[in-house]
DNA sequence: GTCTATATTATGATAGAC
DNA sequence: GTCTATCATAATATAGAC
């Protein structure tokens, strides 16, 4: 669903190469972090040259800082959009559209929550810049619901933060440790989205009727 | 569980230094990963010169063994205690011992999930090498309760490994990004361990009778 | 906008003194 | 067992040609 091009702006012919980039870039960063990935190899799967990638972004760190601000350009539309469909619809409708939301994202790219809990875990610089710049917002919107499901009593009572990020944790992992599970669990299964939706259904929800239906 | 060198064995008075880098490999390994580690960096977190860390361990490749050895050690060595003290009891107990046991060693390292998701995201000869000799088998136990918890109808229907993954995601991510949820939530609440294992019981356990207690 | 050098620093690993 | 060099390579970043 993501639509790969430039985030914003006005897309000149030529900044092909550039969004090529930005794709690898967001590539190595989910795989290796920040630290563990080099300019040198973002470039070579990008088919430039290394400085063509300082030329585009001035830095390494500005590189890392334009992946942040593309991928989140596609999660937040994506997120937005699907509330809007939902806009008049009751709290219940409107989480069950958030999880299922959310968790599409996380199946059809699992990078982004690679990259998400590779910054979370460690106080640096970038990671104040992606709270402040990309992450509150949506964690308050989100917090802001289930605090009202739960006083309309359809939302299991608890911290709203634990159950917002085991809600992040349930969706994201079985995609991001999908090599993992591949080798522990000798098979190829493709865990469906909806099975996942389902999950998360009978964590947040106090009963089965109003968890999503499958 | 020896593995090569010689992690257990005769523990030579002067194995101190060694211990030391073994603790500061993995809290860098956790944190920017194997590729984004530097040997150099580790040592001086250890207080040691650069080239005894190879000389304990060879190379940077076989200290990250000897980090993953040493953790499972303690790992696994915690949670077999833990199944033996409820050996006896119904698969519910064991289930619950296991879940808490589980959240525990999340709460007291969060550096064990962190590691673990870090090598997770993507095939290599560390990942293979990590299935086979450490994830496999309490995989394999894992689902198995899983499975006659299910059979006896106290556990929720599902895809045992997605319960599995579930499970450790939801005890590990909530310590493991720490620091982000600090930054994003902005305060400094500790969540408790055991409103996390309650957490998971609501998504294991089909009524809130076979909950663990609170 | 893209490339080929190249400067500079950091990296994993080795050699050899004590 | 631990250290101080040191090597060879790979890292980020810059300069300058086209």
């Amino acid at each position: 669903m993501p639509p790969a091009g430039r985030t914003s702006a006005v897309a000149k012919p030529d900044d092909d190469s550039r969004a090529r980039i930005i794709v690898a870039a967001r590539h190595s960063f989910a795989s290796v972090g920040f630290e563990g990935a080099s300019t040198r190899q973002i470039a070579a799967e990008a088919g430039v040259a290394q400085s063509l990638l300082l030329y585009h972004f001035g830095s390494k760190d500005a590189l890392w800082r334009a992946v942040m601000d593309d991928l989140f350009a596609s999660l937040t539309a994506h997120m937005v959009a699907a509330q809007n469909r939902v806009k008049d619809h009751s709290i219940q409708a409107r989480l069950v559209a958030m999880v299922e939301a959310f968790v599409d994202l996380c199946a059809a790219d699992a990078d982004i929550h690679r990259i998400m809990t590779l910054e979370g875990r460690r106080p640096s610089e970038r990671l104040t810049w992606l709270v402040d710049r990309h992450l509150r917002e949506g964690y308050v919107q989100a917090c802001d619901l289930i605090r009202r499901g739960q006083e309309a009593g359809i939302v299991k009572p608890g911290d709203p933060t634990l159950l917002y990020y085991s809600m992040i944790a349930i969706a994201g992992t079985t995609f991001s440790l999908a090599p993992e599970i591949r080798l522990v669990s000798g098979n190829d299964r493709a865990v469906g989205p909806r099975a996942i939706t389902k999950l998360i259904g009978s964590l947040l929800f106090n009963d089965k009727s109003s968890a999503p239906s499958d």
